[in-house]
DNA sequence: TTGAAAGCGCTAACAA
DNA sequence: TTGTTAGCGCTTTCAA
């Protein structure tokens, strides 16, 4: 591998000259860039990643914190994946994805280590153990997702209360008289997610405001069991106007899935809006009307927050939360219909 | 943050002791280990990455390079990223998470500023670009897929030939006349992945030995739409005993869904295999008879892979294929049935 | 069994 | 606008 001693040689200028280039830490005429440029080019330089590091403090690297084993949906997770490395890209800037179901140690390891510069730190719990040792790493550490205590690290969440009134507000304009929420099997309740109880608040104070019943149904078991189960009181009184809220990608297959046997037609018989993405919305045999929580929304703004920390010294703490979208299809009627 | 200059101090010894009690590359006294030790940890001490990959030649991370554009099922490639980020860590290696369409480009830059050690590298297609750039890289490099030509680079892969007879036979023995294989819309097919005509040869080539006849039917269109236009040709015959072998977790929902709406029983009407993960086939509402990918199997031996090309310096361009594992669930009878 | 010292390839003062 | 030079924190000869 050719090194910036090389590339300076071979263009004729000093080293330090080539670094500045690079930088762009200071001005550079125009012949003189040409040159090292040229040079860098034909040596096929890259800058070792670990001399830079050392050298400078700048590793362009940040470290990813994922814990695979608690995330309630898996294909939820990669969008977010996928936003967080390409904006990185963007910027020159690579990412260390850990995978751990207590991410401490790793966040040890990777600030004590210097081998990032910052930390996105993803699936917080309401009381999140993770927080306190995240808060004194020492590098900048941007939360996606909420924790009753963000230990003043910035935030950056879906709005899922806003989004859990949002479909509430969908149902009852499309005219429904009764709603039911689709809630989470014990499993998942209890593994203390804030967004599952800030969709759920969102959607009973809604139809609180609306003056229209509502209820929280949670199967007691898991998987199309504990929905069979639930049936029964999730059709339950249908004539006058059901409007189904499904807040998972399994909940909106399983209640199609019930409606398909009961005969029952999505969007005439019973209303339905579910929480997921748009591509998964219009994957259905009948495409949902979904309120999409945009992770890609909120994986650019953590890392625009990630930038922000990293370029700017500014004051952390802030919370950023990404409003919802709904988009009506076809399992919810025409607004006004009825 | 304590360097290895500080630990030396404070146990009394030089530099080079503390980094050889770190590395083990010579004998320590056990007296002298302790002190070390005690020193390191009341300092929290923890070796600058940058430096480490300077001075010695490790940097202690490795590339994967992921092509979530282009991959099948989202949900699909998790399990890959998540094995490997695990056994990474069992070695004290961290994975750097590249998401590119074309990973050129990436691949260049990981080994180019000694970024990383080796690199994984995923969702091979038949003709394959990159693995000319990546074969002459000068790190190890270990394929997840194989391809026509795989630059003479070590490859470890499901063996989705073996998986797709296996399907056809249990179906054949379970006394299916007629077998269908579901394959791939239009968009998939074109992107060039052996897997999928290994798959289907797989199954046409045991069908043929089973002297059964066998049909795959690829929809026109994605989705469901797609799914409707073949559901006639799909159930044709199935009088005499149908067996359907679904590629994708996808079009095992579309079966399912197909197969309530027509009022037929899975496993008594029609018998249908899934190509999916033990976890997948166990959610659905009728539990499916399934081959699995076992990707965490394939993941674990290319990290093995990795580790034996960074340790010892062998010969690399083995293949190394996973056998296929079926459980049979609900959606087939009984072998001998019927 | 241990220490001293020379780099690894870059960045960033300090000079000119 | 450019060059000189002193490190960054570790690994690894070479000596003892």
């Amino acid at each position: 591998m050719a090194t910036s001693k090389d590339v300076a040689e071979l263009a004729g200028v000093s080293q330090s000259t080539v670094s500045y280039v690079m930088t762009g830490k200071r001005p550079i005429s125009a012949a003189t860039r040409a040159k090292v440029e040229a040079a860098m080019a034909q040596l096929r330089f890259h800058p070792n990643a670990g001399a830079r590091a050392l050298a400078g403090r700048r590793t362009n690297v940040i470290g990813l914190v994922v814990r695979l084993g608690v995330t309630t949906d898996m294909a939820g997770v990669l969008p977010f994946i996928d936003t967080v490395t390409s904006e990185a890209a963007a910027r020159d800037f690579d990412v260390v994805l850990v995978t751990a179901e207590d991410g401490t140690a790793s966040m040890l390891r990777l600030a004590g280590r210097s081998l990032v510069d910052a930390i996105v730190l993803m699936d917080i719990q309401a009381h999140d153990e993770r927080l306190a040792t995240a808060a004194t790493l020492g590098i900048p550490v941007v939360l996606i997702g909420l924790s009753t205590d963000n230990h003043g690290l910035d935030a950056v969440d879906f709005d899922f209360r806003r989004a859990g009134a949002l479909a509430v507000e969908e149902l009852v304009a499309s005219g429904q008289r009764r709603i039911v929420v689709l809630g989470e099997p014990p499993e998942v309740a209890a593994k203390d997610f804030g967004f599952v109880a800030g969709f759920e608040d969102g959607a009973v104070e809604a139809a609180r405001l609306a003056e229209v019943p509502i209820v929280v149904l949670r199967p007691e078991v898991a998987g199309w069991r504990g929905m069979l189960e639930l049936a029964p009181r999730l059709l339950e009184g249908r004539e006058d106007g059901l409007g189904i809220v499904a807040r998972t990608p399994q909940a909106i297959t399983w209640v199609q899935q019930l409606m398909f046997i009961e005969r029952l037609e999505p969007g005439h018989d019973i209303a339905l809006v579910g929480l997921c993405t748009d591509a998964l919305a219009q994957s259905f045999s009948v495409p949902v009307t979904n309120v999409s929580p945009e992770p890609d929304q909120v994986s650019r703004v953590a890392m625009a927050r990630v930038f922000d920390l990293l370029d700017t010294d500014r004051p952390a703490g802030r919370i950023h939360l990404v409003p919802p979208r709904l988009t009506h299809r076809e399992t919810t009627p025409p607004r006004g219909d009825r």
